[in-house]
DNA sequence: CCCTTTCTGTCACCGAGTGTCAAGGGAGTC
DNA sequence: GACTCCCTTGACACTCGGTGACAGAAAGGG
């Protein structure tokens, strides 16, 4: 990982900036409150002026909108991966299990970054955006592993709304549990999804009137 | 409805302030586009001052908010007076209609207004954010009309997600549609429920494992 | 070593949004 | 009618998000 010098020093110097803003961004932003905290002090905290930062981001809520499209990505590719022979609810449950691993290690900050999203209505707003372009992308993918017109059918579209509703969900009982230890992501992601999986796998059957 | 004092002076005032600076606003953004319109104009071409358009409205987003909210609550309202007898796929579809109806007679200045809506990030973002609790609310109303636990069950929740879904592929292909009049939105509504309703009444039977 | 490209900080600027204050006009009281 | 209370409004000043323009520094290529 360190011994390639492929990228230029220009560009890797340009990512450690990019980094650099968004640790930055993200430990104030949880800690302070999306209002509280301005660019100028993210700016400052990262080492760069504040005509800097919106060379990077196009604007503050575009710093965590990046970071979740990132999130957003690793789903759709992970679901790309899953083999085509597997349920649909399997699949899916392992794309949003995708998402769950990245917080691996960061549990502390990942929450304060979640419960950050879920509270501040402008990041809501951006954020249901990113999940409804989640969802249609998702719907693509579902109906090419099945066969199906996305563009026609219902399901491809109702399945990744589920999964996505199942996610909504996991997050919110996360975000507002105790600290302590109590609540587990990985659990609570089966649970969730134990719960869409009958729906999932069955509204197939009904979707597609002649 | 002229002859009712039952309002002060006052509270009438405040309401035509408040119409006008919404009928101004709506206009100059619906020709204009989001961005290209500031506050001060808005609240020049409604007679008033930019700081008392802000006691009005909480931001610029806020006059369209207030526009969608008035929408949403029509519909809830709507759903609350179908009989409980009612298919879920024909109330919602009654319930639906009824944001459909508040728009004729404006038809030209509504389909602007949506394509503003769709068109503009931040203002789909707050729309999402909307459709979200409309989601909610609805999904409350369904499950006191079918007798089941709104927190435990999926299928209202559901049903309500694909009402909506419903309604947004209407305003989709009626705001892209062209201006003529070969798209009928009564039509298009009807078509589109008449696409999710078998899942809409199928579904229920699926969602509540033991 | 020079020249071009890219990145950066500084400065000036616009628009959104807010706190403050003083002025205006209803509504009730004497 | 005069006085008072309350609500609304406009004007002003200010903060902060976001952008355009310019000049200097640094990487890369000849």
């Amino acid at each position: 990982m360190t011994s390639r010098p492929a990228a230029s020093l220009a560009q890797r110097k340009r990512q450690l900036v990019a980094d650099e803003l968004t640790r930055a961004a993200l430990e104030l932003l949880a800690d302070g409150g999306f209002d509280a905290v301005t660019v100028d002090e993210i700016a400052t905290a990262a080492g760069v002026s504040k005509r800097t930062f919106f060379r990077y981001f196009a604007s503050k809520e575009d710093v965590v909108v990046q970071f979740l499209a990132a999130l957003g990505a690793a789903m759709r590719e992970e679901l790309a991966r899953r083999p085509a022979t597997e349920a649909p609810s399997v699949a899916l449950r392992h794309a949003v299990w995708r998402c769950v691993e990245d917080c691996a290690g960061h549990e502390e900050r990942a929450r304060k970054v979640v419960r950050l999203v879920l509270s501040t209505p402008a990041l809501l707003a951006r954020f249901l955006e990113r999940q409804a372009q989640w969802r249609d992308e998702l719907a693509v993918q579902l109906a090419e592993r099945l066969g199906l017109d996305a563009g026609r059918e219902l399901y491809p579209r109702l399945a990744a709304d589920m999964a996505l509703a199942a996610f909504h969900t996991v997050l919110q009982r996360w975000s507002t549990a105790d600290a302590g230890g109590g609540v587990d992501l990985v659990v609570l992601t089966r649970d969730s999804f134990a719960v869409v999986a009958p729906a999932l796998d069955a509204v197939v059957r009904t979707s597609a009137p002649a």
